[in-house]
DNA sequence: GTACACGAGTCAGTCACTGACATCAACTAG
DNA sequence: CTAGTTGATGTCAGTGACTGACTCGTGTAC
């Protein structure tokens, strides 16, 4: 279908991650990313609407594995098994690409306007994990709540698991917090 | 001090909230706000680091209140009394500008990039809290989820009080809020 | 075999942002 | 009163992210 090598897009994501963890995002150049991966800057942009979206690229697929897990979850699920669940699903996803996203996860905290960025693609995660608790009828400032306690304990099992010699496994991690969490704050 | 007209960075931020909410963010140039207060685009950057920062300056003062009113409560608050305070002294810096925190808002609410930043400064405020209510020997999980339930009940209330006909105070809301949570949620 | 859709290249331009240096009122030291 | 310092601004010449308009081969459909 072209009279390129195919893989664009591929390339383009491994040539920026590299270059990013080697020499910070703000030293490496959109066109040095096109070079290493054999296009022109042009087509970089093609690919992705901004520099920081090459880190970000995927983030829509874990929204919909998220609210499919939920979605096969009974209507009597309850709040703690629902987060579990979506939890889980994340876990699986994530589990066998461990060093890939530990090195993107140093370039983000290492960087502001990845952080934002990456604040944001949480925020739209939350918001429709929120809109799917809502459609099972729970009511949208609990399921706010439910939703943003279930951020942070990812975020904390996230943190842990990443930065984790022992190597646990993230699921156990994730159920580590939620324990914790729980029954401080008796999640029902 | 100066041989200038006084008081370009207010007269920055003034012309930049009226420029961006006829025109929107994109639409409106540094060089053009610059014009508008009667100085240098480069001086815009001496008192802005960004174009989004110029929405954005008066975040440090905040977390300074928040975290003064928690520090300022008695070693065995609830929880529930010290979301209930910090949202008290937040509540008394907004009230008396609801008109501009509103165009504010719409123009946060349309642009992606202050919308990033909005959730950037919210994090780093969160943060700020965590660490103050660990300082109180509240343990981090816990300090996290309840910060985080804060957040949720801050951002309830307040796009309740900005879109709000009937005028009920920002106070009334956030006591709204938090009684509607805490019910649900054993804020203790 | 012709048309056309598509993925890329080319080129020229805008705008956010930065570094280096000049200017000039007000203030300060002597 | 003069000389020197300070601090906020202007001026200018960049760099780099991002965009629009156009071109160019290649595979596919007809």
């Amino acid at each position: 279908m072209g009279r390129w090598e195919a893989g664009a897009n591929l390339r383009l994501r491994e040539a920026a991650l590299n270059l990013f963890s080697q020499n910070g995002f703000d030293q490496v150049t959109v066109e040095q990313i096109a070079e290493v991966a054999g296009v022109t800057e042009r087509t970089f942009f093609r690919h992705f609407p901004t520099k920081e979206d090459v880190f970000f690229s995927d983030s829509s697929l874990i929204i919909g594995d998220l609210v499919g897990a939920i979605r096969n979850q009974p209507v009597e699920a309850s709040a703690r098994q629902l987060v579990q669940v979506a939890m889980t699903a994340l876990a699986e996803v994530f589990e066998p690409n461990r060093e890939t996203l530990r090195i993107r996860a140093q370039v983000i905290a290492s960087v502001p306007a990845l952080r934002e960025r990456e604040l944001l693609k949480q925020h739209a995660i939350a918001s429709a994990v929120i809109d799917e608790l809502v459609d099972r009828r729970i009511p949208r400032p609990r399921a706010a709540a439910i939703a943003g306690v279930g951020m942070v304990i990812y975020q904390v099992a996230f943190a842990a698991w990443v930065t984790d010699n022992a190597r646990k496994s993230l699921r156990t991690r994730i159920e580590q917090a939620l324990d914790h969490v729980a029954t401080d704050l008796a999640l029902g």
